[in-house]
DNA sequence: AAGGAGGGCAACCGCATGTAC
DNA sequence: TGTACATGCGGTTGCCCTCCT
């Protein structure tokens, strides 16, 4: 291979390969007594015979004090593959999600272990879909939910209804949204800014009291979809207080901005959806971009940024699951005062939800419980939930 | 015990982006 | 505005260790 240095160090002589522990050192104390503001200079500093570039990398790598070593947890692991869904190979933004662990880490972990993990439970690891309908299941429906999977491409927004319920203060029933958009492919899902979603799912979960929760206190992602959800869900001008795009408090001009495909990154605050006294506020994201809803943590930041949501969702599931538990114990409850709603012969799910469906004017008859099922499933939404949606309710919201 | 295969991981390479002039 | 340089990032390489035959 030919030994060319870097555009940084060309001119100069430079070792490569492993670092010695007296390399190491020298690096060590040079950072201790200079900082490392300027790379290309450290190794005349420190007296080393590398490249600026390559101290830059022993340090980040390996030197760096607040390096965290040692295996990966479960829960790291299911951080990376949870960002990974979302960012793909983006290394360095998915370490920054892992305090003390770095991209190369990452990386490392993800090409030795995790693509393995995945594909072994028949995921593709780049996509995060299923790979083939002939390895999952046996009844016909679920295959043919697999192949929905596989010839579509399914996102799942993370349930927002701690933060929704939170400042809203829903009376019953309340509704935890769970929307899935259909895109057909993935390209047209990044890039398109008409949104083809086919269907949203509405799960429908009663929430006791309005938790005192405050989902980090900085910026939550909207979709620009969210403005038609609420809208949708009959959240108009009354309910939606004010709704403020680049400062401005009117709806319409709002809705032009948000149209016109002017908004970019440029936060807007959905005020009417957060607590007046919060200073939690939302900001639009382009649907070039992304489509979803995410919690960010930082202000104005970018959505790459934003995917610290994965922080945040790790508390959205406790909540959740908290919620769970007291629906399914007010539901216990319920129906050992009420059998009549749900009779004995009524265990199927599918009578439930047009039972449902009566009450909310709408129409399930062709509703695909089960391939809604694998798919939030296989998306792994509900990881910390139940691993059945019998005890859940489902509107349907075209 | 020796050698080959495979995996894990540290380090490098090349490109993209940012910044100073 | 263009150029040079610095930095950051993702992909890739290759060394070393472990396991298996």
């Amino acid at each position: 291979m030919q030994q060319m240095g870097h555009h940084c160090c060309s001119k100069q002589k430079v070792k490569r390969g492993l670092w010695s522990p007296e390399e190491d050192e020298k690096l060590i104390r040079c950072i201790a007594t200079h900082g490392h503001g300027c790379w290309s200079s450290v190794p005349k500093l420190a007296g080393l015979e590398r490249c600026g570039k390559s101290c830059r990398l022993r340090w980040i790598n390996y030197l760096r004090p607040d390096l965290k070593r040692g295996s990966f947890s479960a829960q790291e692991e299911r951080i990376i593959i949870d960002v990974h869904r979302i960012l793909g190979n983006r290394w360095a933004q998915i370490a920054k999600h892992l305090p003390g662990r770095t991209d190369n880490e990452v990386k490392n972990f993800w090409n030795s272990c995790i693509k393995k993990k995945l594909m072994a439970q028949g995921i593709d690891p780049k996509t995060h879909n299923l790979i083939s309908s002939s390895t999952s299941g046996s009844a016909s429906s679920y295959n043919n939910a697999c192949n929905n999977i596989n010839n579509h491409h399914i996102y799942l927004q993370q349930p927002t209804s701690s933060i929704y319920h939170s400042h809203h203060q829903l009376n019953s029933p309340q509704k935890m949204m769970v929307m899935v958009r259909d895109y057909p492919s993935m390209d047209m899902m990044k890039n398109t800014q008409e949104i083809p979603a086919t269907f949203n799912v509405t799960s429908v979960l009663p929430v006791q009291q309005p938790r005192p929760y405050r989902p980090l206190s900085d910026l939550v992602s909207i979709p620009s979809t969210n403005l038609d959800y609420c809208q949708n869900n009959n959240l108009t001008n009354s309910n939606i207080n004010y709704l403020s795009v680049n400062g401005s408090t009117n709806l319409e001009s709002c809705v032009s901005l948000m149209d016109s495909g002017n908004i970019g990154h440029k936060p807007i605050s959905y005020s009417s959806l957060v607590d007046p006294s919060s200073d939690i506020g939302f900001e639009q994201f382009s649907s070039s971009e992304e489509n979803c809803l995410w919690a960010s943590s930082g202000k104005g930041e970018s959505f790459e940024e934003a995917t610290v949501a994965l922080q945040l969702t790790q508390q959205l599931q406790d909540c959740e699951e908290q919620d769970k538990q007291n629906y399914q114990k007010q539901r216990q409850e319920q129906e050992n005062v009420n059998v009549k709603d749900i009779s004995a012969g009524d265990t199927d799910r599918r009578d439930q939800i047009n039972s449902l469906s009566s009450l909310n004017n709408t129409n399930f008859s062709n509703f695909d419980f089960e391939f809604i099922d694998s798919t939030i499933m296989s998306c792994g939404i509900y990881n910390n939930m139940s691993s059945s949606m019998d005890d859940q309710l489902i509107a349907w919201d075209c």
